[in-house]
RNA sequence: GGCCCCAUCGUCUAGUGGUUCAGGACAUCACUCUUUCAAGGUGAAGAUACGGGUUCGACUCCCGUUGGGGCCA
């Protein structure tokens, strides 16, 4: 058999249950980057079997998740929701084949009988005790509407396969159970469905997250009985906490759309999940999709579990933020600003600001307050700095350096650091004895971008007005 | 409890038996630049989990221990 001529199809199927989690969008990555790389197709199936936990606005979420980090998908997205009836086909032909068989155990009791055995510290499976049952029990059973699930007959075999990350991964047939394939109520399980649909769909490389690779096995022995060609295996290292725990709930941000509102950079996410368990080698890290679709193996994913550094994160953003043209910033800033009730409105003196501001900030929430500080019509003074700074000698100095900012003939940055600097030789002072208390006047902190320019971009009549307000207090 | 996976600086990683006193990045610290804070530059500190083998030689291969992680409608 052939595989290499063919088409790679490759595929992400989340469960659209709640936030889109940087998880999946790292594992929808892999496989999109994949697929660019070989020039094939990426697959979008969203596992919605769970009905009471599946949602549309979910749905929507990932899509658009999706589109914002820049990954598009070739078909879809399929729902398994509306696939119910091509399971149902699988389903009796396993039965007919005698691959399957009816279980008609209370899953409660089943779960006490586990629960039990793990206490006494033995090991518990499934014992086969419904395929044992003579044709007259399970007439009556039928005859009393007993619910019954269906159970897959484990063949006594050696699966072996080998995983494009992991290598050779062997299990024996005594170590898997009869699991369930349709659940009482008509539902499949995932591990069904997700073989149906895996090779109805032609997906020839399962690529996802080493929490399955306990699953395969058993997926294996679907795709056998029921007559599919295998497709290869990759198994992704998991994402962790700081906990060393996958990363879940518990670890705060997780959600795209957490990141997003902390603002944060879709290319920068993107750049920094394709480092979470990949490497390109080299001591390459600061990528563009392309770079990357370009580099991509999965030869080159790593085995070990990666723990999710928020630190590193945002120092990427810093990069990604100080390598982004103004414009584009301006853009994602308008918005933000208008929360806080700022509408900059000379935008050329808007970009002269988001210049002066952009290569000292980490995030756009960061930006979006130090550009807004350029806006806002009331200084916040924080106490300890008026009180470290603003002393009567230095509202003196501040009095008379207002003086000749006033009379001024061109308000620029050169002029002004020029008049601050004669002044402070004639009073035989340092420079930095104004700065200070000048920087402190005006925008109530004790650091920021540099002194001059801010003064030029606060403009005459605004530095003027704030000064005056202090030396007059 | 059974089974499976994993193991290089605090974190992300490079490394595929021999110029490796183990390289890079984030974070940390110092110096530098500077009116402040950043950014930038320079530098420091910091790892092959442990124990056995195999080999002339192991971070690299094998086994075990320990530790971590995952799966079991």
């Amino acid at each position: 058999m052939n595989t290499e001529n063919k088409e790679i199809r490759v595929r992400i199927a989340p469960s659209p249950t709640g936030a889109v989690h940087v998880g999946l969008v790292r594992s929808a990555l892999y496989n999109w980057l994949f697929a660019r790389h070989n020039h094939g197709k990426f697959v979008l199936r969203i596992e919605d079997t769970d009905v009471a936990r599946s949602t549309q606005e979910s749905v929507q979420a990932i899509i658009e998740g999706f589109k914002w980090v820049g990954i598009d998908y070739d078909e879809g997205p399929y729902f398994q929701s509306q696939r119910f009836e091509i399971y149902r086909q699988y389903t009796k032909k396993l039965i007919d084949e005698n691959k399957a068989y009816f279980c008609y155990c209370n899953p409660d009791e089943l779960e006490a009988e586990r629960q039990k055995a793990w206490e006494k510290k033995i090991a518990w499976k499934y014992d086969r005790r419904c395929y044992n049952l003579t044709a007259e029990q399970k007439t009556k059973y039928d005859a009393e509407n007993k619910p019954k699930a269906l159970r897959f007959l484990i063949p006594n075999e050696t699966v072996i396969f080998d995983d494009i990350i992991h290598g050779s991964i062997k299990k024996e047939p005594q170590d898997i159970e009869d699991f369930i394939i349709v659940r009482g109520d008509g539902t499949p399980t995932y591990n069904f469905a997700v073989v149906i649909d895996d090779a109805e769909m032609k997906i020839n490389h399962i690529i996802r997250a080493v929490e399955h690779i306990a699953n395969t096995p058993k997926q294996i022995l679907l795709y056998k009985a029921l007559g599919f060609s295998l497709p290869k295996f990759a198994h992704l290292p998991l994402l962790l906490g700081t906990d060393k725990k996958k990363l879940s709930k518990r670890h705060g941000a997780l959600s795209l759309w957490e990141y997003k509102k902390a603002g944060f950079l879709p290319e920068a996410i993107i750049n920094f999940l394709a480092l979470m368990g990949w490497s390109p080698g080299h001591d390459i890290e600061i990528m563009t999709l392309k770079q990357m679709i370009d580099l991509f193996s999965l030869e080159r994913v790593n085995k070990a579990n990666a723990v999710f550094d928020i630190n590193k994160l945002e120092w990427m953003n810093s990069i990604y933020i100080k390598n982004s043209n103004s414009e584009k910033l301006a853009n994602e800033l308008l918005p933000l600003l208008a929360e806080i009730q700022i509408k900059p409105e000379d935008h050329k003196h808007f970009l002269r600001v988001i210049d002066l501001t952009k290569i000292r900030v980490r995030t756009l929430i960061e930006l979006r307050d130090m550009v807004g500080a350029f806006y806002l019509k009331e200084v916040q003074y924080d106490a300890e700095n008026v009180a470290k700074y603003l002393t009567e000698q230095a509202k003196d100095y501040l009095k008379q350096m207002n003086t000749r900012f006033e009379n001024l003939a061109e308000f620029n940055t050169a002029n002004l650091e020029n008049e601050l600097r004669k002044l402070a030789e004639e009073l035989g002072i340092k420079a930095a004895v104004l700065v200070h208390p000048c920087r402190v006047a005006l925008t109530g902190k004790s650091v920021g971008p540099p002194l001059f320019e801010t003064i030029e971009l606060l403009g005459k009549e605004t530095t003027i007005k704030r000064i005056n307000n202090i030396v007059n207090k």
